[in-house]
DNA sequence: CTCTCAACTTATAATAATTATAAATTCATA
DNA sequence: TATGAATTTATAATTATTATAAGTTGAGAG
């Protein structure tokens, strides 16, 4: 679990560190900072969004999670740090994983002479319950 | 040539985005909203932020070019806008085409129920001017 | 067990890219 | 060339995020 992986990494395991791995650990939402600092909030009231996105960039750079920056305003977070594809909603705004098969590739490898380390990839579209919901409308 | 699409669209043309659009036509730096500011403005003295950032986002949605989101901070813009591999050097920022062949896609298709309208493939490393640089340092 | 202190959290202010507003200007057609 | 809608401009507002500094605390040393 992840508890033993910050110990490892030599960071201290507060409540509030706790509290946000396990808001994201097994959320398929990708929230925004201001959602786990939102939802976070009633059960820590003295939680400040400063500790919102320290702990998220503490958390990323040490490879714990995935900061998603597939909307053009604010990051969002995978709780699964490894490369993989994201989906946005054009109409409900809703982040998905989609994996799409002979993308995925083994970083660290090489093109034309550029060290790729890692990468993203984002669709952008309409999700399933959008298209249902708009076909509902035509009917 | 952009001039006879921008006049289809309905759109005006004007010093200003006509300027624009030269500054980024066959530009392979992929500049922000700031640096087209920045080097417009000594010809065009009158010249304002909001109107880069309008045209770019006029020009952005009438598909001429494509908003570049690989840096967390600002975007920038690439006058081609069919969908591409791009590269962010994490040492000196510059912002490379980047061509991976097994990944170019024909969009719209659809994947698991998402219908895919778009996408983007954003990689991130150390680009050859870099790594030349660093094996230097190292002699 | 409790002392100690670097790491962490917090409140607050500051930053910076972008967007909104409204008045002045101008492109393009009649 | 007159007209009006589209555009540009200056300015203010927004908003996610980052910086700062003071107070608090987790966790290893003793």
């Amino acid at each position: 679990m992840a508890v033993n992986r910050l110990k490892k990494l030599g960071l201290k395991l507060t409540p509030q560190r706790l509290a946000i791995l396990n808001l994201l650990e097994g959320n398929k939402k990708h929230p925004s900072a201001e959602e786990i600092y939102s939802q976070l909030k009633p059960r820590f009231p003295s939680l400040s969004p400063a500790t919102v996105y320290n702990t998220l960039e503490v958390l990323a750079k040490a490879g714990e999670l995935q900061e998603v920056r597939i909307r053009g305003d604010k990051k969002h977070f995978d709780s699964n740090p490894a490369p993989h594809g994201h989906f946005l909603c054009r109409i409900c705004q809703s982040i998905y994983d989609l994996d799409v098969e002979p993308l995925e590739m083994q970083t660290p490898f090489s093109v034309k002479g550029h060290l790729v380390e890692g990468y993203t990839l984002y669709f952008y579209g309409i999700c399933p319950v959008c298209q249902e919901g708009s076909k509902t409308k035509l009917n």
